[in-house]
DNA sequence: TTACAGTCTGTACCATGGTACGGAGTCAAG
DNA sequence: CTTGACTCCGTACCATGGTACAGACTGTAA
């Protein structure tokens, strides 16, 4: 086996060495074995769940999400359809914030087209009506 | 004049009155003047301005630029075109989070088509693919 | 007058996802 | 053997948007 230390293991991933301890802190990666003067030593196995993180995290996966994908992996009885289920609870809840977005875009329109260039902003039409209700 | 105490204002408006009073802490909400004994007592306008920032919450405004809204009333010489010029920004940014949200939910649905549901989570496609790269 | 609700201040704490830093020990090249 | 880069640990700090709590004081109704 290649063992590496955690600056190899962080610029790999492309992450800042405090992160990486900063994960294993809060359980994302395990504990690594140590060197005889306590340093880490990765296996590319570390190397890979790092980036399961990474991966996971751009497709909108909190820390605590992607613990728990994490996990299903280890727990003896969970399916790749477990997997899937996670999956498709976030596209479900990806949906709702996109829905969400276009509400809000929509408000935002309507209110930029109450805007009339001349008035100062003391009298400007949007404020006003966002002190309403 | 009607004046009110914080829990007044607080209930008014659907916050918590420690909420109101982390807002004069940040400087969204002024100083209101003090009764003999200390307490703050406010009027309608501070009931407008906390009104003002809920609203500008929910069409997706962070505290940090609602305040920079809020500076624009009271700064002499900004127009109703700087607050819809903020607006417009926010409308941007709103749709760049669309577009992104819509590539993540393109990138999980492709990922969830991977699954076979009568694998175990150890040998799942989807988790294999997150570790890639 | 007493009881209870409301308010005051200061400070600590929550989640989320990290980043920074000091002082000590280690490793490798010259 | 020294120098510089790397790592260790513990702790504090960052932004964001609040929430909680203790101990003291005030205001009001019965």
């Amino acid at each position: 086996m290649d063992f590496f230390t955690i600056g190899k293991l962080a610029r790999q991933a492309g992450v800042n060495i405090e992160t990486v301890r900063y994960y294993e802190r809060v359980g994302l990666l395990p504990e690594p074995e140590r060197s005889d003067s306590g340093y880490r030593q990765y296996s590319k196995e570390y190397s890979q769940q790092l980036k399961f993180i990474k991966n996971a995290q751009k497709l909108g996966f909190s820390l605590k999400q992607i613990k728990e994908l994490l996990s299903l992996k280890v727990v003896p009885g969970s399916s790749c359809a477990d997997v899937k289920k996670k999956a498709e609870q976030k596209i479900e809840e990806i949906e709702a914030k996109i829905i969400e977005l276009k509400r809000i875009k929509t408000a935002l329109i309507e209110l930029s087209g109450k805007c009339d260039a001349n008035l100062s902003a003391r009298e400007c039409r949007i404020l006003e009506v966002l002190s309403k209700s």
